[in-house]
DNA sequence: ATAAACGCCTGACGGC
DNA sequence: TGCCGTCAGGCGTTTA
């Protein structure tokens, strides 16, 4: 489901107490877990995980590319939403004492000493979830963030000529840049007038510095509007609204008036303005 | 080194 | 109504 701007927008949720019920998750200290779904967790035994975060309490939450870092007195939880993830919070009990029922998908459950539980709800089972004390051996991997600024534009260039790689496909890799997704890559290298199949190291220093940039203001309008809500998985931003060009192919380009075409890049759905966009 | 193909999964949607 | 193909915000592994 999420890209950068939909987990950031989850994780403030999660931090301001503004996530479905009003529950602060910072300070929660974990009662118990229950695994619905085994393969969910990535590195860990339900048995072992359900051991060892019992009793630990959630110092922080901060997002690593499109990873949930939950960073807790002992150890660290990674979760991942994948395509179709999302996390809950909410009540876990009924004045009576009485457990509320969980939905359709839910694929693991943090029970909270409040009261409350956090539920993993994962339909495509793609999500996972890591308990570790080495959180840098699944993170290490990662490229740098969009978003930060000491990432400079010199050396954004000199990432791209680094490759002879189709565009699309080397932003979308996590190991070369952490965090943006299909849609926010579409709409980035629209506004850059690039096309997706453009090869990284044919970019001159101008036009990596548009790109760049460009991607800085799609991923901060998507943060500012809450993500976007697509399809039945996210619900709660309107960043959609906005699109210039992913799935919008058939309609109008808002800057020229041709037609969106959609077309396969990297085995992914592709949108783009073939008049804008040329190669 | 690069990219395609495929696997992992469930659900929504459009066409017939 | 039901069935079928296609598509989906991701990513790892295998193959070419």
């Amino acid at each position: 489901m999420p890209e950068l701007p939909e987990v950031e927008t989850i994780v403030r949720s999660l931090r301001d107490g503004t996530r479905h019920c009003g529950l602060n998750v910072i300070g929660q200290q974990v009662r118990a877990a229950t695994v619905l779904w085994e393969r969910t967790l990535e590195n860990i035994s339900p048995q072992i995980f359900q051991q060892k975060i019992a009793g630990q309490t959630v110092e922080n939450i901060h997002r690593r590319g499109k990873f949930l870092v939950f960073t807790l007195n002992r150890d660290t939880m990674l979760v991942h939403l994948r395509m179709s993830g999302d996390l809950r919070v909410e009540a876990g009990f009924y004045p009576d004492g009485n457990t509320i029922a969980l939905q359709p998908h839910d694929r693991l459950v943090l029970w909270f000493a409040s009261g409350q539980r956090m539920a993993f709800n994962n339909p495509r089972k793609f999500g996972r979830v890591w308990l570790t004390d080495t959180p840098q051996e699944v993170l290490g991997v990662l490229g740098p963030e969009p978003l930060d600024e000491t990432l400079t534009d010199q050396q954004f260039h000199a990432m791209l000529l680094a490759y002879k790689r189709m565009l699309k496909p080397l932003l979308m890799d996590q190991h070369f840049l952490a965090g943006m997704g299909n849609i926010y890559t579409d709409e980035a290298l629209f506004r850059a007038k690039l096309h997706p199949r453009t090869i990284s190291n044919t970019l001159t220093q101008p036009r990596s510095t548009l790109l760049l940039q460009e991607m800085r203001k799609v991923l901060k309008e998507g943060i500012q509007r809450n993500g976007a809500s697509i399809d039945w998985v996210y619900r709660g931003g309107d960043f959609q609204n906005d699109f210039n060009v992913y799935g919008r192919a058939g309609e109008a380009c808002p800057r020229c008036g041709t037609e969106i075409v959609r077309m396969l890049v990297g085995q992914r759905g592709t949108h783009i303005c073939p008049n804008c966009q040329q190669k």
